[in-house]
DNA sequence: TTTCTGATTGTTGTA
DNA sequence: TACAACAATCAGAAA
C-alpha cells in the first residue's frame, strides 16, 4: 500500500525528489531520489519535475516571481533543494510559499529570508485577510497551473493510483487504514518522536489506532467552536494544495499542511492566532446565549415534568410555555446566568450547602443534565451578586423576566428572587428587542443590522442607544462577564 | 505534563 | 438523502 507519508517532495533545479522525513541536511546528503528510496517497497517512478523555470509559456506569470526568488535567495545556489511543493507551482499566496523557505530550515537547505520578508521589507505587514482572499480563490488556482506543472504534480502524488491500484482508492477509504501494531513500539515511537522533536515518518510505524469512539451527538443550536489556527490554516492552504495536487489524499495535503505550518512564520501563526482569538470571542459569546438556552429549556422541562408530577413542590416550577421561542442554529438571544457558569460552577452550585434547591433535588436527578440545574447566581463571582443586586439594570434579569413564571407557592431562595425579577416591567417586549440585538451581535449579521460589519466591539453589539432602556444600557458593562 | 477532543476536506458506506 | 467514519496533523482544553 502506498503512502507518500512524509515524503517530500524537493526539487533541486532539475528533478523532484522526495525523501523520507529526512533532515534537509540528511536530504542534502543521501540525496536519494524517492525512486530509490522505495525500490525495495513498490516499484514506483517518479518522473523528473522539469523546472518551473524552464521556458513553459504558462508559466511566465511566474518568472519574475520566481526570478526574483533566485535574485533575492542569493545563498541558494541555483541547484540547491528549494522547498517541498515548490511554491511556483502550488501558486500559493507568497506568505505561505515563504515561510517554507523560512524558519529554522525545516524545509530549507539553508537559512533564508522569507519572501514575505523581502516583499514586505518597506514596512508593509502581513495582511492575513490578503492571504485568505488569495487563497480563498481556489478555483482559479487549477487554472493558474500550468498544464505541465499540474500534470507533473498529479503525476506525482497521483501515482500511486496508478502504479498501485487498478483503480483509484479513495482517500478515506478504510482500506487505507493501517494496521495496528503493537502498543509498545507505538510508545517508543511515540517518546522518540517526542523526545526528539522530529516529526513523524510515516504512519506505517506505530500509528496509534484511532479511537473508534463514537462522535457524540452535537446540538445543532450549540454554538461551533472557533477553529484552531492550525484548522484556519489548512482551510486557506488545503485548496491550493488540492488545487496543484487533485490526487493528493487527505493525509497527503495534511502532511503538506503540517510542514507548511512548521515552516510559517512567527508572525504568520500570530496572525492566524489572532484570527482565532477573535472568532473565540465570539464563540464565548454565543456559547454564553446557548448555555442560557439550554437553562431555560431545562427549565421548561422541568416546569413539564411537574406539571404531570404536581406532588413535588421543591422543584422548580415554570411554566412549559415560554414567552419566546429559540430560532434554529440560534442560541439564546440573551445571555442567561447559565452563560456564566462552568459546569464546575453548576456542580458547585449543586452542592451549596445553602441551596435550597440541592437539598430539595434529588442529586441523582440533578446530575445528568447539569444545565437543568437552577439560575446559580448565588454562589458564582461577585461581579453577579452585583449585577443580581441591581435587577433592573442587569442583564441576568433578562431569562428570568421572560419567563414570568407564575410562582409555586414553595420556593427557594434563588426562586423567590427570581419572582421579584419576573415582576420587573420589563417583560416580553424588552426581551424581544434583546433578542434581536443579540442575535444580530452573535449570529450573522443581517444586512439591515444597525451594527457595524465586522465590528465586534461589544459595545457596538449591544448599541444601548437603540434601546434607551436601562437594562440595555447596561449591557456593555456587563460584558467582562461575558468574556470570562 | 499528558491525554483527549475536535477541527480541517473529500470520499465512501450505511441507515 | 443525510450523516458517520476515515485519513494526518495540530491546537487547545481538560485532567
Amino acid at each position: 500500500m502506498f503512502r507518500i507519508l512524509d515524503k517530500y517532495l524537493r526539487f533541486d533545479g532539475e528533478n523532484v525528489y522526495m525523501s523520507m522525513n529526512e533532515s534537509n541536511q540528511d536530504f542534502l546528503s543521501t540525496n536519494q531520489t524517492y525512486n530509490s528510496q522505495n525500490e525495495s517497497n513498490e516499484d514506483y517512478e517518479i518522473p523528473p519535475i522539469t523546472p518551473p523555470n524552464m521556458p513553459d509559456p504558462s508559466l511566465l506569470h511566474l518568472v519574475d516571481h520566481e526570478s526574483s526568488y533566485h535574485s533575492l535567495c542569493h545563498s541558494l545556489p541555483p541547484n540547491s533543494l528549494i522547498p517541498a511543493y515548490s511554491y511556483q507551482n502550488m501558486d500559493l499566496p507568497a506568505i505561505m510559499v515563504s515561510n517554507m523557505l523560512s524558519q529554522d530550515g525545516h524545509l530549507l537547505s539553508s537559512p533564508l529570508p522569507t519572501i514575505q520578508e523581502l516583499v514586505h521589507s518597506e514596512g508593509s505587514s502581513y495582511d492575513p485577510s490578503h492571504q485568505v482572499s488569495l487563497l480563498n480563490r481556489s478555483g482559479m488556482l487549477p487554472s493558474h497551473m500550468s498544464p505541465l506543472t499540474q500534470s507533473q504534480l498529479i503525476s506525482q502524488m497521483g501515482m500511486r493510483n496508478a502504479v498501485t491500484h487498478g483503480s483509484p482508492s479513495p482517500p478515506g477509504s478504510k482500506s487505507a487504514t493501517p494496521s495496528p501494531s503493537s502498543s509498545t513500539q507505538e510508545e517508543e515511537t511515540e517518546s522518540h518522536y517526542k523526545a526528539t522533536g522530529e516529526k513523524r515518518p510515516s504512519t506505517e510505524l506505530g500509528k496509534k489506532p484511532k479511537n473508534q469512539k463514537k462522535k457524540k451527538k452535537k446540538d445543532p443550536n450549540e454554538p461551533q467552536k472557533p477553529v484552531s489556527a492550525y484548522a484556519l490554516f489548512f482551510r486557506d492552504t488545503q485548496a491550493a494544495i488540492k488545487g496543484q495536487n487533485p490526487n493528493a489524499t487527505f493525509g497527503d495535503v495534511s502532511k503538506i499542511v503540517a510542514s507548511m505550518w512548521d515552516s510559517l512564520g512567527e508572525e504568520q501563526k500570530q496572525a492566524y492566532k489572532r484570527k482565532t482569538e477573535a472568532a473565540k470571542k465570539e464563540y464565548l459569546k454565543a456559547l454564553a446565549a446557548y448555555r442560557a438556552s439550554l437553562v431555560s429549556k431545562s427549565y421548561n422541562d422541568q416546569a413539564e415534568t411537574k406539571n404531570s408530577q404536581p406532588n413535588q413542590p421543591s422543584k422548580m416550577i415554570l411554566p412549559k410555555q415560554t414567552m419566546y421561542s429559540l430560532p434554529p442554529q440560534s442560541s439564546s438571544p440573551y445571555p442567561g446566568l447559565a452563560s456564566f457558569l462552568s459546569p464546575a460552577d453548576l456542580q458547585s452550585y449543586r452542592g451549596h450547602p445553602h441551596s435550597s434547591l440541592s437539598q430539595s433535588l434529588n442529586a441523582k436527578s440533578m446530575l445528568p443534565n447539569i444545565s437543568a440545574s437552577p439560575p446559580p447566581p448565588f454562589q458564582i463571582s461577585p461581579p453577579l451578586h452585583q449585577h443580581l443586586r441591581h435587577p433592573s439594570s442587569s442583564l441576568l434579569n433578562q431569562p428570568l423576566n421572560i419567563q414570568q413564571v407564575p410562582q409555586p407557592p414553595i420556593l427557594s431562595s434563588s426562586m423567590a428572587l427570581q419572582s421579584s425579577m419576573s415582576s420587573s416591567p420589563t417583560g416580553q417586549q424588552d426581551f424581544s428587542h434583546l433578542s434581536s440585538e443579540f442575535q444580530s451581535s452573535v449570529g450573522p449579521r443581517s444586512p439591515n443590522s444597525s451594527n457595524q460589519p465586522g465590528n465586534t466591539d461589544w459595545d457596538n453589539e449591544f448599541p444601548n442607544r437603540e434601546c434607551g432602556m436601562n437594562h440595555c444600557s447596561s449591557l456593555s458593562r456587563d460584558k467582562s462577564l461575558y468574556l470570562t
